[in-house]
DNA sequence: AGGCTAGGTTTCCGATAGGAACCAGCAGGT
DNA sequence: ACCTGCTGGTTCCTATCGGAAACCTAGCCT
């Protein structure tokens, strides 16, 4: 068990670890994935998720954009318009993040077969 | 902008959707990559992982367990060993993890460098 | 004037994450 | 025989987070 090394998102520390938290999270992996088609609306990705709130949909972008990965667009018009795009660093997370979304599609129904099959997974003695 | 459709993660009831929601998460997309070279026992992803407590390595594990996507094996044997590995099914993360985590490897810097020169994306009227 | 729109923020409260401390069970040293 | 240590797990407690709903801004329309 080794051929882990510096660089790995092991160390607690590293670059690594923290972009794998950056994205690692319920709402940023949608809010990913909606955005991977080109821009977006705020509204529309509200409509688009469901289940999300502004302020979650708001807080997710804010991170986004200040790590570079999202950039925000609003038009000085009324009512307000404000579009959401990836950057071209936010692009390079396309493929990884369609990797997940389409592992998910293909794999949901298994995981909640498993879930249901297991409802006692294991209680601290074998 | 449309091509989503029934069965994209974007339903929030959706099992793609749940899917997601299992696996995006800060310790569980580390603790896979953890489990991606073969069985690991409970102490050494404890030292390999940076930062993470008991409690957040055996809640994780016992959650991927209950979605089948990792298998327990406790020996009886003093002192106790406790070995986890993928199932198949989990096993077929594999991939879409290791694209992620190459991502961050490849992007931590250039994440940070971002989140450095930019430190205060917006306030609420561009 | 009042209401509508769209994006965002604030407030409040229940749920969760997370660390520290504790527990079980047995082998081995003394 | 007892005390200690090794390993995995759980319990307790608190700081933080998530989410719903209300409120805010600003201009156009009626």
């Amino acid at each position: 068990m080794s051929g882990f090394g510096p660089g790995d998102p092991f160390l607690a520390d590293c670059p690594a670890r923290l972009a794998v938290e950056l994205i690692a999270d319920k709402w940023t992996v949608v809010v990913l994935y909606g955005l991977s088609k080109g821009p977006v609306r705020h509204g529309e990705l509200i409509e688009l998720i469901g289940g999300i709130s502004r302020k979650m949909l708001t807080q997710t972008l804010r991170r986004l954009q200040a790590h570079g990965l999202v950039r925000r667009h609003a038009y000085a018009e009324v009512p307000p318009r404000v579009e959401y795009e990836l950057t071209p660093l936010g692009a390079t997370l396309i493929d990884p993040i369609h990797m997940l979304t389409e592992w998910a599609r293909a794999n949901g129904d298994a995981v909640l077969d498993a879930l249901d099959a297991d409802p006692e997974p294991v209680a601290h003695g074998d």
